[in-house]
DNA sequence: GCAGTACACCGTACAATGTACAATGTACTG
DNA sequence: CAGTACATTGTACATTGTACGGTGTACTGC
Protein backbone atom coordinates (compact mmCIF):
# COMPACT_ATOMS: atom_id res chain seq x y z
CA UNK A 1 0.00 0.00 0.00
CA UNK A 2 1.44 3.06 -1.19
CA UNK A 3 -0.85 5.76 0.62
CA UNK A 4 -2.70 5.85 3.70
CA UNK A 5 -5.72 6.52 1.99
CA UNK A 6 -8.02 2.94 1.18
CA UNK A 7 -6.47 1.82 -2.47
CA UNK A 8 -9.33 2.61 -4.95
CA UNK A 9 -10.45 0.41 -8.10
CA UNK A 10 -9.52 1.21 -11.28
CA UNK A 11 -9.89 4.91 -10.68
CA UNK A 12 -10.32 6.93 -13.34
CA UNK A 13 -11.79 4.01 -15.58
CA UNK A 14 -13.92 1.74 -13.99
CA UNK A 15 -15.08 -0.22 -17.19
CA UNK A 16 -11.43 -1.94 -17.40
CA UNK A 17 -12.15 -4.10 -15.05
CA UNK A 18 -15.16 -5.16 -16.64
CA UNK A 19 -13.55 -5.66 -19.69
CA UNK A 20 -11.27 -7.98 -18.42
CA UNK A 21 -13.85 -9.93 -16.70
CA UNK A 22 -15.70 -10.21 -20.19
CA UNK A 23 -12.52 -11.27 -22.10
CA UNK A 24 -11.86 -8.01 -24.08
CA UNK A 25 -13.48 -8.63 -27.25
CA UNK A 26 -11.20 -6.38 -28.99
CA UNK A 27 -7.38 -7.52 -27.64
CA UNK A 28 -7.15 -10.19 -30.13
CA UNK A 29 -6.46 -7.77 -33.08
CA UNK A 30 -3.50 -5.89 -31.13
CA UNK A 31 -2.00 -3.15 -32.48
CA UNK A 32 1.90 -2.06 -31.63
CA UNK A 33 4.59 -2.84 -29.58
CA UNK A 34 6.33 -6.07 -28.95
CA UNK A 35 4.29 -9.28 -28.43
CA UNK A 36 2.74 -10.12 -24.53
CA UNK A 37 4.85 -12.94 -23.20
CA UNK A 38 2.19 -14.60 -21.09
CA UNK A 39 -1.93 -14.37 -21.26
CA UNK A 40 -4.22 -12.64 -18.60
CA UNK A 41 -5.68 -16.32 -17.67
CA UNK A 42 -1.87 -17.69 -16.78
CA UNK A 43 -1.69 -14.77 -14.32
CA UNK A 44 -5.14 -15.68 -12.88
CA UNK A 45 -3.89 -19.31 -12.92
CA UNK A 46 -0.68 -18.80 -11.42
CA UNK A 47 -2.41 -16.82 -8.86
CA UNK A 48 -5.01 -19.63 -8.17
CA UNK A 49 -2.18 -22.31 -7.86
CA UNK A 50 -0.40 -19.89 -5.20
CA UNK A 51 -3.43 -19.35 -3.21
CA UNK A 52 -4.74 -22.67 -3.38
CA UNK A 53 -1.07 -24.02 -2.20
CA UNK A 54 0.05 -21.84 0.29
CA UNK A 55 -3.15 -19.15 1.36
CA UNK A 56 -3.67 -15.99 0.33
CA UNK A 57 -0.99 -14.46 2.01
CA UNK A 58 1.17 -15.79 -0.18
CA UNK A 59 -0.47 -14.44 -3.30
CA UNK A 60 1.94 -11.20 -3.57
CA UNK A 61 2.41 -9.75 -6.95
CA UNK A 62 6.10 -10.45 -6.89
CA UNK A 63 5.33 -14.31 -6.44
CA UNK A 64 2.67 -14.13 -9.15
CA UNK A 65 5.16 -12.40 -11.54
CA UNK A 66 7.97 -14.62 -10.80
CA UNK A 67 5.47 -17.85 -11.58
CA UNK A 68 4.65 -16.85 -14.67
CA UNK A 69 8.13 -15.59 -15.49
CA UNK A 70 7.89 -11.81 -15.56
CA UNK A 71 9.06 -9.18 -13.31
CA UNK A 72 6.63 -7.82 -10.55
CA UNK A 73 5.97 -4.49 -12.46
CA UNK A 74 5.05 -6.35 -15.66
CA UNK A 75 1.74 -7.79 -13.85
CA UNK A 76 0.41 -4.29 -13.85
CA UNK A 77 0.16 -4.87 -17.76
CA UNK A 78 -2.29 -7.84 -17.61
CA UNK A 79 -4.08 -6.57 -14.52
CA UNK A 80 -4.81 -2.82 -12.91
CA UNK A 81 -3.72 -3.83 -9.27
CA UNK A 82 -3.86 -6.75 -7.22
CA UNK A 83 -7.89 -6.07 -6.13
CA UNK A 84 -8.68 -6.74 -9.55
CA UNK A 85 -6.37 -9.85 -9.79
CA UNK A 86 -8.09 -11.30 -7.10
CA UNK A 87 -11.48 -10.60 -8.83
CA UNK A 88 -10.59 -12.22 -11.70
CA UNK A 89 -9.57 -15.37 -9.41
CA UNK A 90 -13.03 -15.49 -8.35
CA UNK A 91 -14.68 -14.86 -11.05
CA UNK A 92 -12.25 -17.65 -12.87
CA UNK A 93 -13.33 -20.29 -10.07
CA UNK A 94 -16.90 -19.50 -10.72
CA UNK A 95 -16.73 -19.88 -14.17
CA UNK A 96 -15.21 -23.07 -14.06
CA UNK A 97 -17.90 -25.35 -11.85
CA UNK A 98 -20.14 -26.91 -12.79
CA UNK A 99 -23.52 -26.45 -13.90
CA UNK A 100 -25.54 -29.89 -13.99
CA UNK A 101 -29.09 -30.07 -15.24
CA UNK A 102 -31.67 -29.37 -12.66
CA UNK A 103 -32.85 -32.95 -12.81
CA UNK A 104 -34.62 -33.42 -9.39
CA UNK A 105 -38.47 -32.52 -8.74
CA UNK A 106 -38.08 -32.21 -5.07
CA UNK A 107 -36.48 -28.70 -4.85
CA UNK A 108 -34.97 -29.29 -1.07
CA UNK A 109 -32.95 -31.87 -3.34
CA UNK A 110 -31.88 -28.70 -5.72
CA UNK A 111 -31.02 -26.44 -2.69
CA UNK A 112 -29.00 -29.46 -1.35
CA UNK A 113 -26.77 -29.56 -4.47
CA UNK A 114 -26.35 -25.81 -4.50
CA UNK A 115 -25.58 -25.95 -1.34
CA UNK A 116 -22.75 -28.84 -1.52
CA UNK A 117 -21.64 -27.29 -4.59
CA UNK A 118 -20.29 -24.27 -2.89
CA UNK A 119 -19.31 -25.86 0.14
CA UNK A 120 -16.60 -28.18 -2.09
CA UNK A 121 -15.75 -24.73 -4.25
CA UNK A 122 -15.50 -23.02 -0.75
CA UNK A 123 -13.38 -25.81 0.94
CA UNK A 124 -10.93 -26.53 -1.79
CA UNK A 125 -10.31 -22.73 -1.50
CA UNK A 126 -10.60 -22.03 1.48
CA UNK A 127 -9.05 -18.23 0.69
CA UNK A 128 -12.52 -17.32 -1.02
CA UNK A 129 -13.85 -16.97 2.39
CA UNK A 130 -11.70 -14.39 3.00
CA UNK A 131 -12.45 -12.57 -0.66
CA UNK A 132 -15.72 -13.58 -2.01
CA UNK A 133 -18.34 -11.05 -1.47
CA UNK A 134 -21.70 -11.91 -1.15
CA UNK A 135 -23.73 -8.80 -1.90
CA UNK A 136 -21.12 -6.89 -3.88
CA UNK A 137 -19.29 -9.26 -6.30
CA UNK A 138 -17.61 -8.83 -9.49
CA UNK A 139 -19.96 -8.78 -12.49
CA UNK A 140 -17.97 -11.36 -14.72
CA UNK A 141 -19.14 -14.55 -16.74
CA UNK A 142 -18.23 -16.67 -13.55
CA UNK A 143 -20.54 -15.07 -11.36
CA UNK A 144 -23.45 -13.99 -13.44
CA UNK A 145 -23.51 -17.76 -14.69
CA UNK A 146 -23.16 -19.10 -11.42
CA UNK A 147 -26.48 -16.77 -10.55
CA UNK A 148 -28.41 -18.41 -13.24
CA UNK A 149 -27.38 -21.45 -12.83
CA UNK A 150 -28.48 -21.38 -8.57
CA UNK A 151 -31.59 -19.24 -9.25
CA UNK A 152 -32.71 -21.95 -11.61
CA UNK A 153 -32.74 -24.32 -9.00
CA UNK A 154 -35.75 -22.29 -7.42
CA UNK A 155 -38.04 -22.93 -10.59
CA UNK A 156 -41.21 -24.23 -9.47
CA UNK A 157 -41.09 -23.28 -6.08
CA UNK A 158 -43.60 -20.91 -6.46
CA UNK A 159 -41.35 -17.66 -5.04
CA UNK A 160 -41.66 -14.25 -6.35
CA UNK A 161 -38.66 -13.15 -8.01
CA UNK A 162 -37.95 -11.03 -4.97
CA UNK A 163 -38.08 -14.10 -2.77
CA UNK A 164 -36.14 -16.13 -4.56
CA UNK A 165 -33.28 -13.79 -4.68
CA UNK A 166 -33.56 -13.39 -1.15
CA UNK A 167 -33.29 -17.10 -0.60
CA UNK A 168 -30.35 -17.88 -2.74
CA UNK A 169 -28.42 -14.99 -0.93
CA UNK A 170 -29.56 -16.42 2.38
CA UNK A 171 -28.30 -19.83 1.62
CA UNK A 172 -24.88 -19.42 0.27
CA UNK A 173 -24.26 -16.82 2.93
CA UNK A 174 -25.07 -20.39 5.29
CA UNK A 175 -22.55 -22.02 3.40
CA UNK A 176 -19.84 -19.51 3.54
CA UNK A 177 -20.73 -18.66 7.33
CA UNK A 178 -20.17 -22.76 7.66
CA UNK A 179 -16.78 -23.01 5.76
CA UNK A 180 -15.31 -19.90 7.36
CA UNK A 181 -15.94 -21.23 10.82
CA UNK A 182 -14.08 -24.67 9.72
CA UNK A 183 -11.30 -23.33 7.87
CA UNK A 184 -10.77 -21.02 11.17
CA UNK A 185 -10.98 -24.37 13.56
CA UNK A 186 -8.81 -26.22 10.98
CA UNK A 187 -6.30 -23.73 11.21
CA UNK A 188 -6.21 -22.87 14.79
CA UNK A 189 -5.17 -26.32 15.40
CA UNK A 190 -3.05 -26.67 12.75
CA UNK A 191 -0.51 -23.50 12.39
CA UNK A 192 -0.40 -23.67 16.72
CA UNK A 193 0.67 -26.90 16.17
CA UNK A 194 -1.42 -28.06 19.13
CA UNK A 195 -4.58 -30.14 19.22
CA UNK A 196 -7.54 -29.32 21.18
CA UNK A 197 -6.75 -31.88 24.34
CA UNK A 198 -2.63 -29.92 24.29
CA UNK A 199 -4.28 -26.52 23.98
CA UNK A 200 -6.58 -27.34 27.20
CA UNK A 201 -4.17 -29.46 29.15
CA UNK A 202 -1.51 -26.09 29.05
CA UNK A 203 -4.16 -23.56 29.53
CA UNK A 204 -5.84 -25.49 32.48
CA UNK A 205 -4.15 -23.95 35.46
CA UNK A 206 -6.01 -20.45 34.16
CA UNK A 207 -9.19 -22.48 32.58
CA UNK A 208 -9.84 -24.26 35.62
CA UNK A 209 -10.22 -20.71 37.46
CA UNK A 210 -12.09 -18.89 34.30
CA UNK A 211 -14.74 -21.91 33.31
CA UNK A 212 -15.95 -21.56 37.11
CA UNK A 213 -19.34 -23.80 36.76
CA UNK A 214 -21.22 -21.73 39.43
CA UNK A 215 -20.85 -18.25 36.46
CA UNK A 216 -21.16 -20.34 33.52
CA UNK A 217 -23.18 -23.19 34.49
CA UNK A 218 -24.76 -23.82 30.53
CA UNK A 219 -21.26 -22.93 28.94
CA UNK A 220 -19.13 -25.23 31.08
CA UNK A 221 -21.82 -28.21 30.63
CA UNK A 222 -22.15 -27.96 26.91
CA UNK A 223 -18.51 -27.46 26.42
CA UNK A 224 -17.92 -30.64 28.52
CA UNK A 225 -20.83 -32.24 26.54
CA UNK A 226 -19.45 -31.09 23.09
CA UNK A 227 -15.85 -32.03 23.50
CA UNK A 228 -17.41 -35.65 24.52
CA UNK A 229 -19.83 -36.10 21.95
CA UNK A 230 -17.53 -35.24 19.01
CA UNK A 231 -14.29 -35.18 20.03
CA UNK A 232 -13.70 -31.31 19.92
CA UNK A 233 -15.45 -28.31 20.73
CA UNK A 234 -16.85 -28.31 17.56
CA UNK A 235 -17.13 -30.53 14.59
CA UNK A 236 -17.38 -29.82 10.81
CA UNK A 237 -19.88 -32.35 9.64
CA UNK A 238 -21.99 -32.13 12.34
CA UNK A 239 -22.79 -28.35 12.01
CA UNK A 240 -23.25 -28.77 8.65
CA UNK A 241 -25.90 -31.00 8.70
CA UNK A 242 -27.54 -29.27 11.33
CA UNK A 243 -27.39 -25.84 9.11
CA UNK A 244 -27.91 -27.30 6.39
CA UNK A 245 -30.87 -28.67 7.49
CA UNK A 246 -32.57 -25.33 9.58
CA UNK A 247 -31.86 -23.79 6.54
CA UNK A 248 -33.80 -26.04 4.33
CA UNK A 249 -36.63 -26.15 7.10
CA UNK A 250 -36.66 -22.28 7.26
CA UNK A 251 -37.34 -21.91 3.75
CA UNK A 252 -39.82 -24.53 3.48
CA UNK A 253 -42.07 -22.23 5.79
CA UNK A 254 -41.97 -20.00 2.84
CA UNK A 255 -42.47 -22.27 -0.05
CA UNK A 256 -44.42 -25.14 0.98
CA UNK A 257 -47.16 -22.48 2.40
CA UNK A 258 -48.32 -21.49 -0.77
CA UNK B 1 5.24 -9.19 9.12
CA UNK B 2 9.15 -9.87 9.78
CA UNK B 3 8.80 -13.43 8.23
CA UNK B 4 7.56 -15.20 5.56
CA UNK B 5 5.96 -17.80 8.13
CA UNK B 6 2.63 -17.20 9.38
CA UNK B 7 2.81 -15.32 12.91
CA UNK B 8 2.58 -17.56 15.54
CA UNK B 9 0.47 -16.46 18.63
CA UNK B 10 2.86 -16.25 21.58
CA UNK B 11 4.97 -18.63 20.50
CA UNK B 12 6.08 -20.49 23.48
CA UNK B 13 3.77 -19.28 26.40
CA UNK B 14 0.42 -20.09 25.33
CA UNK B 15 -1.34 -18.99 28.62
CA UNK B 16 0.13 -15.29 28.40
CA UNK B 17 -3.04 -14.41 25.99
CA UNK B 18 -5.42 -15.79 28.78
CA UNK B 19 -3.68 -14.09 31.58
CA UNK B 20 -4.45 -10.94 29.61
CA UNK B 21 -7.69 -11.82 29.28
CA UNK B 22 -8.61 -12.77 32.60
CA UNK B 23 -6.80 -9.55 33.88
CA UNK B 24 -3.82 -11.05 35.31
CA UNK B 25 -4.59 -11.11 38.91
CA UNK B 26 -0.61 -11.46 39.62
CA UNK B 27 -0.49 -7.91 38.21
CA UNK B 28 -1.47 -5.11 41.02
CA UNK B 29 1.59 -6.06 42.95
CA UNK B 30 4.19 -5.11 40.60
CA UNK B 31 8.12 -5.64 41.53
CA UNK B 32 10.60 -3.65 39.90
CA UNK B 33 11.17 -1.23 37.24
CA UNK B 34 9.82 2.20 36.64
CA UNK B 35 6.11 2.52 37.07
CA UNK B 36 4.00 1.50 33.33
CA UNK B 37 3.04 4.82 31.84
CA UNK B 38 -0.01 3.65 31.14
CA UNK B 39 -2.79 0.13 31.39
CA UNK B 40 -3.95 -2.63 29.06
CA UNK B 41 -7.45 -1.14 29.01
CA UNK B 42 -5.74 1.99 27.81
CA UNK B 43 -4.14 0.10 25.00
CA UNK B 44 -7.51 -0.83 23.96
CA UNK B 45 -9.69 1.70 24.01
CA UNK B 46 -7.37 3.57 21.37
CA UNK B 47 -6.90 0.64 19.15
CA UNK B 48 -10.73 0.15 19.36
CA UNK B 49 -11.41 4.08 19.18
CA UNK B 50 -8.92 4.08 15.79
CA UNK B 51 -10.76 0.71 14.53
CA UNK B 52 -14.44 2.39 15.09
CA UNK B 53 -12.98 5.90 13.51
CA UNK B 54 -10.77 4.50 10.67
CA UNK B 55 -11.43 1.28 10.30
CA UNK B 56 -9.18 -1.80 11.24
CA UNK B 57 -6.45 -0.80 8.65
CA UNK B 58 -5.92 2.28 10.54
CA UNK B 59 -4.79 0.39 13.53
CA UNK B 60 -1.12 0.10 13.66
CA UNK B 61 0.68 -0.44 16.27
CA UNK B 62 2.33 2.87 16.07
CA UNK B 63 -1.37 4.32 15.61
CA UNK B 64 -1.94 2.44 18.68
CA UNK B 65 1.05 3.42 20.62
CA UNK B 66 0.72 7.16 19.24
CA UNK B 67 -3.02 7.28 20.59
CA UNK B 68 -1.85 6.99 24.18
CA UNK B 69 1.44 8.49 24.34
CA UNK B 70 4.17 6.10 24.08
CA UNK B 71 6.42 4.89 21.52
CA UNK B 72 5.49 2.18 19.00
CA UNK B 73 7.69 -0.98 20.63
CA UNK B 74 6.40 0.14 24.20
CA UNK B 75 2.97 -1.51 22.93
CA UNK B 76 4.78 -4.71 23.29
CA UNK B 77 5.25 -4.60 26.66
CA UNK B 78 1.07 -4.11 27.14
CA UNK B 79 0.33 -7.14 24.94
CA UNK B 80 2.51 -9.50 23.26
CA UNK B 81 1.37 -9.23 19.40
CA UNK B 82 -1.20 -7.43 16.79
CA UNK B 83 -3.28 -10.53 17.12
CA UNK B 84 -3.41 -10.55 21.02
CA UNK B 85 -4.19 -6.99 20.63
CA UNK B 86 -7.37 -7.86 18.33
CA UNK B 87 -8.21 -10.64 20.62
CA UNK B 88 -8.70 -8.33 23.52
CA UNK B 89 -10.36 -5.90 21.21
CA UNK B 90 -13.30 -8.12 20.73
CA UNK B 91 -13.33 -9.94 24.17
CA UNK B 92 -13.86 -5.88 25.61
CA UNK B 93 -16.47 -5.40 23.67
CA UNK B 94 -18.50 -8.54 24.19
CA UNK B 95 -18.31 -8.05 27.33
CA UNK B 96 -19.61 -4.58 27.47
CA UNK B 97 -22.50 -5.90 25.85
CA UNK B 98 -25.72 -5.36 28.32
CA UNK B 99 -27.34 -8.73 29.17
CA UNK B 100 -30.40 -7.71 30.09
CA UNK B 101 -32.41 -10.75 32.09
CA UNK B 102 -34.94 -12.90 29.48
CA UNK B 103 -38.34 -12.12 30.48
CA UNK B 104 -39.95 -12.74 27.70
CA UNK B 105 -42.05 -16.17 27.68
CA UNK B 106 -41.97 -17.21 23.49
CA UNK B 107 -38.53 -18.62 22.68
CA UNK B 108 -38.60 -16.55 19.22
CA UNK B 109 -38.59 -13.03 21.26
CA UNK B 110 -35.39 -14.04 23.03
CA UNK B 111 -33.81 -15.04 20.06
CA UNK B 112 -35.15 -12.12 17.94
CA UNK B 113 -33.36 -10.19 20.78
CA UNK B 114 -30.52 -12.08 20.54
CA UNK B 115 -29.85 -11.40 17.25
CA UNK B 116 -30.72 -7.73 17.42
CA UNK B 117 -28.08 -7.55 20.07
CA UNK B 118 -25.36 -8.99 17.86
CA UNK B 119 -26.77 -7.57 14.63
CA UNK B 120 -26.37 -3.69 16.70
CA UNK B 121 -22.98 -4.85 17.80
CA UNK B 122 -21.48 -5.62 14.27
CA UNK B 123 -22.95 -2.68 12.68
CA UNK B 124 -21.23 -0.28 15.00
CA UNK B 125 -18.21 -2.38 14.98
CA UNK B 126 -18.19 -3.39 11.05
CA UNK B 127 -14.64 -4.26 11.69
CA UNK B 128 -15.50 -7.06 13.64
CA UNK B 129 -16.99 -9.04 10.97
CA UNK B 130 -13.75 -9.14 9.74
CA UNK B 131 -11.83 -10.08 12.91
CA UNK B 132 -14.49 -12.31 14.98
CA UNK B 133 -14.51 -16.05 14.06
CA UNK B 134 -17.33 -17.85 15.66
CA UNK B 135 -15.69 -21.50 15.90
CA UNK B 136 -12.55 -20.80 17.52
CA UNK B 137 -12.80 -17.18 19.52
CA UNK B 138 -10.44 -16.17 22.23
CA UNK B 139 -11.64 -17.75 25.47
CA UNK B 140 -11.73 -14.35 27.59
CA UNK B 141 -14.82 -13.09 29.64
CA UNK B 142 -16.35 -11.08 27.49
CA UNK B 143 -16.63 -14.63 25.21
CA UNK B 144 -17.23 -16.61 27.82
CA UNK B 145 -20.28 -13.84 29.58
CA UNK B 146 -21.70 -13.63 26.22
CA UNK B 147 -22.17 -17.16 25.54
CA UNK B 148 -23.63 -18.03 28.98
CA UNK B 149 -26.25 -15.12 28.24
CA UNK B 150 -26.84 -16.16 25.28
CA UNK B 151 -27.38 -19.96 25.68
CA UNK B 152 -29.58 -19.06 28.33
CA UNK B 153 -31.86 -17.52 25.69
CA UNK B 154 -32.64 -21.12 24.84
CA UNK B 155 -33.89 -22.11 28.02
CA UNK B 156 -37.08 -24.07 28.09
CA UNK B 157 -36.65 -24.35 24.24
CA UNK B 158 -36.33 -28.52 25.25
CA UNK B 159 -33.63 -28.92 22.92
CA UNK B 160 -30.38 -31.27 23.99
CA UNK B 161 -27.44 -29.36 24.88
CA UNK B 162 -25.68 -30.17 21.85
CA UNK B 163 -28.35 -28.59 19.74
CA UNK B 164 -28.44 -25.82 21.67
CA UNK B 165 -25.20 -25.19 21.11
CA UNK B 166 -25.75 -25.77 17.18
CA UNK B 167 -28.83 -23.22 17.12
CA UNK B 168 -26.85 -20.22 18.15
CA UNK B 169 -23.99 -21.05 16.38
CA UNK B 170 -26.23 -21.17 13.02
CA UNK B 171 -28.28 -17.84 14.35
CA UNK B 172 -24.84 -16.21 15.25
CA UNK B 173 -23.40 -17.02 11.68
CA UNK B 174 -26.80 -15.64 9.70
CA UNK B 175 -26.07 -11.86 11.94
CA UNK B 176 -22.43 -12.23 11.07
CA UNK B 177 -22.92 -12.90 7.05
CA UNK B 178 -25.70 -10.72 7.34
CA UNK B 179 -23.66 -7.53 8.62
CA UNK B 180 -20.67 -8.06 6.00
CA UNK B 181 -22.74 -8.08 3.37
CA UNK B 182 -24.34 -4.99 4.62
CA UNK B 183 -21.29 -4.02 5.40
CA UNK B 184 -19.15 -4.51 2.10
CA UNK B 185 -21.94 -3.10 0.03
CA UNK B 186 -22.17 0.35 1.83
CA UNK B 187 -18.37 0.02 1.46
CA UNK B 188 -18.56 -0.29 -2.09
CA UNK B 189 -21.07 3.20 -2.70
CA UNK B 190 -19.18 4.64 -0.60
CA UNK B 191 -15.47 4.57 -0.98
CA UNK B 192 -15.73 4.34 -5.07
CA UNK B 193 -17.64 7.51 -4.60
CA UNK B 194 -20.48 6.82 -6.92
CA UNK B 195 -24.19 5.23 -6.57
CA UNK B 196 -25.54 1.99 -7.79
CA UNK B 197 -27.18 4.10 -10.92
CA UNK B 198 -24.32 5.94 -11.67
CA UNK B 199 -22.07 2.47 -11.88
CA UNK B 200 -24.50 1.02 -13.93
CA UNK B 201 -24.57 4.01 -16.38
CA UNK B 202 -20.74 4.12 -16.35
CA UNK B 203 -20.32 0.96 -17.42
CA UNK B 204 -23.65 0.37 -19.81
CA UNK B 205 -21.56 -0.76 -22.63
CA UNK B 206 -20.14 -3.67 -21.40
CA UNK B 207 -22.99 -4.14 -19.28
CA UNK B 208 -25.27 -4.07 -22.25
CA UNK B 209 -23.29 -6.75 -24.30
CA UNK B 210 -22.98 -8.93 -20.70
CA UNK B 211 -26.50 -8.80 -19.64
CA UNK B 212 -27.64 -10.62 -22.12
CA UNK B 213 -31.72 -11.87 -21.56
CA UNK B 214 -31.50 -14.88 -23.66
CA UNK B 215 -28.05 -16.46 -21.70
CA UNK B 216 -29.34 -15.15 -18.27
CA UNK B 217 -33.00 -14.51 -18.42
CA UNK B 218 -33.21 -15.14 -14.34
CA UNK B 219 -30.99 -12.81 -13.69
CA UNK B 220 -31.83 -9.98 -15.80
CA UNK B 221 -35.39 -10.11 -14.89
CA UNK B 222 -34.47 -10.49 -11.24
CA UNK B 223 -31.83 -7.53 -11.14
CA UNK B 224 -34.56 -5.17 -12.70
CA UNK B 225 -36.93 -6.06 -10.17
CA UNK B 226 -34.90 -5.72 -7.30
CA UNK B 227 -33.24 -2.78 -8.75
CA UNK B 228 -36.67 -1.18 -9.07
CA UNK B 229 -38.11 -2.31 -5.75
CA UNK B 230 -35.90 -1.06 -3.42
CA UNK B 231 -33.59 1.16 -5.28
CA UNK B 232 -30.86 -1.26 -5.26
CA UNK B 233 -29.99 -4.53 -6.28
CA UNK B 234 -29.47 -5.36 -2.28
CA UNK B 235 -31.53 -3.44 0.87
CA UNK B 236 -30.01 -4.51 3.72
CA UNK B 237 -33.62 -4.48 5.70
CA UNK B 238 -35.37 -6.37 4.20
CA UNK B 239 -32.31 -9.16 3.79
CA UNK B 240 -32.17 -9.31 6.97
CA UNK B 241 -36.33 -9.24 8.02
CA UNK B 242 -36.26 -11.92 5.18
CA UNK B 243 -32.95 -13.97 7.15
CA UNK B 244 -34.51 -13.55 10.51
CA UNK B 245 -37.35 -14.98 9.90
CA UNK B 246 -36.22 -18.05 7.69
CA UNK B 247 -33.72 -18.91 10.65
CA UNK B 248 -36.26 -18.46 13.22
CA UNK B 249 -38.68 -20.96 11.25
CA UNK B 250 -35.94 -23.43 10.68
CA UNK B 251 -35.09 -23.71 14.01
CA UNK B 252 -39.54 -24.10 15.30
CA UNK B 253 -39.21 -27.11 12.95
CA UNK B 254 -36.68 -28.49 15.05
CA UNK B 255 -37.68 -26.91 18.63
CA UNK B 256 -41.90 -26.58 18.12
CA UNK B 257 -41.60 -30.43 16.83
CA UNK B 258 -40.84 -31.84 20.56
C1' DG C 1 22.29 2.86 52.61
C1' DC C 2 24.14 0.32 48.69
C1' DA C 3 24.74 -3.12 45.04
C1' DG C 4 22.32 -5.80 41.95
C1' DT C 5 18.77 -6.78 38.99
C1' DA C 6 14.38 -7.03 36.60
C1' DC C 7 11.82 -4.54 33.75
C1' DA C 8 9.58 -0.31 31.12
C1' DC C 9 10.82 2.30 27.51
C1' DC C 10 12.71 3.68 23.14
C1' DG C 11 15.49 4.27 18.56
C1' DT C 12 17.05 1.85 15.03
C1' DA C 13 16.77 -1.65 11.73
C1' DC C 14 14.97 -5.21 8.64
C1' DA C 15 12.15 -7.85 5.64
C1' DA C 16 8.05 -7.76 3.03
C1' DT C 17 4.28 -5.42 0.71
C1' DG C 18 1.80 -2.76 -3.35
C1' DT C 19 2.78 0.18 -6.83
C1' DA C 20 4.52 4.94 -8.95
C1' DC C 21 7.98 6.36 -12.18
C1' DA C 22 11.15 6.59 -15.86
C1' DA C 23 14.13 4.17 -19.01
C1' DT C 24 14.63 0.70 -22.72
C1' DG C 25 13.50 -1.89 -26.42
C1' DT C 26 10.19 -3.87 -29.84
C1' DA C 27 6.96 -4.26 -33.59
C1' DC C 28 3.41 -2.19 -35.95
C1' DT C 29 1.40 2.16 -38.88
C1' DG C 30 2.04 5.71 -42.02
C1' DC D 1 12.04 4.25 -43.23
C1' DA D 2 10.36 7.32 -39.50
C1' DG D 3 7.39 7.54 -35.75
C1' DT D 4 4.91 5.88 -32.10
C1' DA D 5 2.36 2.98 -28.92
C1' DC D 6 3.12 -0.31 -25.75
C1' DA D 7 5.47 -4.47 -23.05
C1' DT D 8 9.00 -4.97 -19.95
C1' DT D 9 12.03 -3.79 -16.41
C1' DG D 10 14.98 -1.82 -12.28
C1' DT D 11 14.77 1.27 -8.90
C1' DA D 12 12.52 3.59 -5.32
C1' DC D 13 9.27 4.77 -1.65
C1' DA D 14 5.94 4.56 1.94
C1' DT D 15 4.02 1.43 5.15
C1' DT D 16 3.64 -2.64 7.95
C1' DG D 17 4.90 -5.82 12.24
C1' DT D 18 8.36 -6.68 15.25
C1' DA D 19 13.46 -8.32 16.59
C1' DC D 20 17.31 -6.35 18.99
C1' DG D 21 20.10 -3.79 22.07
C1' DG D 22 20.78 0.16 24.92
C1' DT D 23 19.23 3.16 28.87
C1' DG D 24 17.36 4.41 32.91
C1' DT D 25 14.36 3.37 36.95
C1' DA D 26 12.72 1.40 41.17
C1' DC D 27 12.53 -2.48 43.91
C1' DT D 28 15.15 -6.59 46.66
C1' DG D 29 18.74 -8.46 49.48
C1' DC D 30 22.74 -7.25 52.09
Amino acid sequence: MATATPPTTGAGEPSRTLALLWGDPSATPRRKGPGRSVTVEQVVDAALALADEHGLAAVTMRAVAEAVGVSAMSVYTYVPGKAELLDLMVDTLYLRMPRPAWRASEWRTRLTRVAEANRELLTSHPWMTEVAALSRPPLGPGVLGKYEHELAAFDGTGLTDLDTDAALTYLLGFVQSHVRSAHDAARATTDTAMSDAQWWEANQPVLAQAFDPQTYPRSVRIGRAAGEAQGSAWNADSAWDFGLDRTLDGLAALIDRL
